[in-house]
DNA sequence: TCATGAAATGAACACGTGTTCATCGTTCTG
DNA sequence: CAGAACGATGAACACGTGTTCATTTCATGA
């Protein structure tokens, strides 16, 4: 019975009508933007709420050449740290009052596909977890004003900032952890053809266990599981012990090649932490549980999030800042597969 | 040097210019709406290019009332499974040419706040994978002809569709499976407030087993975890054992529940499939590796995105189809939890 | 009382696209 | 050859908002 011109969109014009203001009015009230009379503001709330008014996000980011949505790239998400990750994002994505536009990648063709796409939507940002942008691309992200970053990668790319947590921390902290418990033979586990950050992490520990604790390079093993995830670290167990090498301490790429390699070497016999050691990246869900109870890097997921945005705002106001390059601290959680070793003195004095 | 009036975006009327046409055509052309002759189609492509040109998908999709978005709306990302179906879900949404919005909510009272921004992007369908959406913002979308499909959970509501695992399938191979092995005993694992679908699937199983294979009712135990997930089933094991209960079959709500009962069980000196048959649900890949070898009912993660996209773009063809209730077949995973029964039978004739 | 400045207001333009409608040229048909 | 049928084309309007700019209102101080 009211006057529904067209049904399913109530415009700014027909809330302008009802306060009997002018529409300009009204956009001044829900943009905060120009200066309009108390009362007046109030009568065009009311008039708002009455009609059920909402601004249309595709006008406005029309008008303003900038949308509230913020292109996220993500891939293989069946990793547990990489949802988590992208949970984290979300999170904050939303408590900042934006939008997730989240795409998937499988090759770095899709990725091309997807950056434009960002484009088209004239998003405010573009946060990469996955994947080696092509550089020309970001140029153009650049041009347009649109702020990139990247998350636990090095891409060399200028204008674009990076959030990586700490891999020199986490490689102090772990090499400290085996020196304790008195490791004298160690290895580390990561995937061919690896993403940087995980060879980022192994290059720090080798650096780490050779100069700083005068390790002999033939008490440092490199071992390399021939794809990702749980099952290649289970095969590169197999392999390893088939060989039959050893160490008594092993640092791995990420969690899934640790509870991999740990399961791979109990169907071999060897147990953690009885007969090696074993220490893990990114302190997923699994690795807490009462299988593994794996000592590992826990990542600030939270923190890490909150740092990319601040980025992206940042440049987003001045799109010529410095290049930043953000580092997370990370934290040793001992479970396990690498105890305590003070409790463990204490236990056999 | 080249006349760029203004950097950073170039319009459909910059290419018109540089092909000597009209704005209407490049316009049909991208569109591929009206007829454009073949020639001036070659001309105005080689522009667009030449130009760098791509339709800013705000305009188009304010014009047209209507973006090429889909929003989707999840929860507790931290569950595998659950961040396998938005995997299967972003990979369908993109084949088809959307793009997905994803908005994690934890309450309803945030739901409302999505969808309501979902509408204002004039999303072209919304998935809820989680929350009990309000029924009349629900309507609101209705209204403005945005369909919405709900995953794996019950909504009374006019005009939404719903695509759901075949709980019922799975309560028949579930209940058979351990009639097969001998189950003479049986329990029911799920959460308190548990969702719709962990209700349904309790439900099913149920009367399976009591009505179809004539289970004393006291042979049928339900047992409540405080919370979900695998904390939630390890203390229901715990208490289980405390009160000196016991099952030889046991099926669970999800695959988070079963792995955390599971262990618990161990930790109490039981393991199976020895001491007990324990079935899970959601195939996840936890649920495969060595330490659990889950047996397991596996939703069709794809299948289920393929239906519910064929759903979004049915309804908005015509909103006025008839309201559907589509089932996905799923399968019983057998491993070590619940083996296959032949096997043993070959093993000790 | 008048000049001055600030706050408030509405008309008008811009954002970049899709689509209708009238026009024009071409081909087909009888 | 006349007329119809049809594909191609561009002008113009619509989509819903932000923002500028000139104008009006109003309070303030001299």
């Amino acid at each position: 019975m009211t006057n529904t011109r067209k049904r399913g969109s109530v415009t700014a014009e027909d809330v302008a009508k009802l306060a009997g203001v002018s529409r300009a009015a009204v956009s001044r009230t829900f943009s905060n933007n120009g200066s309009v009379a108390r009362a007046t503001r109030e009568k065009i709330v009311k008039a708002a709420n009455e009609l059920g008014y909402q601004v249309n996000f595709l006008a406005q980011g029309l008008n303003r050449k900038r949308s509230q949505l913020i292109g996220v790239v993500v891939a293989r998400l069946s990793d547990p740290f990489r949802s988590s990750l992208l949970e984290g994002l979300l999170s904050e994505i939303q408590r900042k009052g934006y939008q997730a536009l989240v795409t998937e990648v499988r090759d770095d063709d899709e990725l091309e596909m997807t950056i434009r796409r960002f484009t088209q939507f004239r998003v405010s940002g573009v946060i990469v977890t996955s994947g080696q942008p092509p550089a020309n691309l970001v140029k153009e992200c650049v041009q347009h004003n649109i702020p990139v970053v990247g998350i636990n990668r090095h891409m060399d790319i200028p204008d674009v900032d990076f959030v990586c947590s700490d891999n020199q921390m986490a490689a102090v902290l772990v090499s400290e952890q085996l020196m304790r418990s008195g490791c004298a033979r160690v290895g580390w586990l990561n995937y061919e053809n690896s993403t940087w950050s995980g060879i980022n992490r192994g290059d720090l520990f080798r650096r780490m266990m050779i100069e700083e604790h005068a390790f002999d390079a033939s008490d440092y093993l490199e071992i390399t599981a021939q794809v990702d995830g749980y099952e290649g670290g289970r095969k590169a167990a197999h392999g390893f012990c088939k060989q039959g090498q050893s160490v008594d301490g092993i640092f791995c790429a990420n969690a899934q090649l640790a509870c991999g390699f740990l399961d791979g070497m109990r169907e071999n016999g060897f147990d953690a932490p009885n007969d090696f050691h074993i220490i893990g990246f990114d302190n997923t869900l699994q690795t807490t549980q009462y299988s593994y109870r794996l000592t590992t890097i826990h990542q600030d997921v939270q923190q890490t999030a909150q740092r990319v945005l601040t980025c992206l705002e940042a440049r987003g106001q001045d799109p010529h800042i410095r290049q930043r390059f953000e580092e997370i601290p990370v934290k040793l959680m001992i479970r396990n597969t690498s105890p305590d070793v003070d409790s463990i003195n204490k236990r056999m004095p």
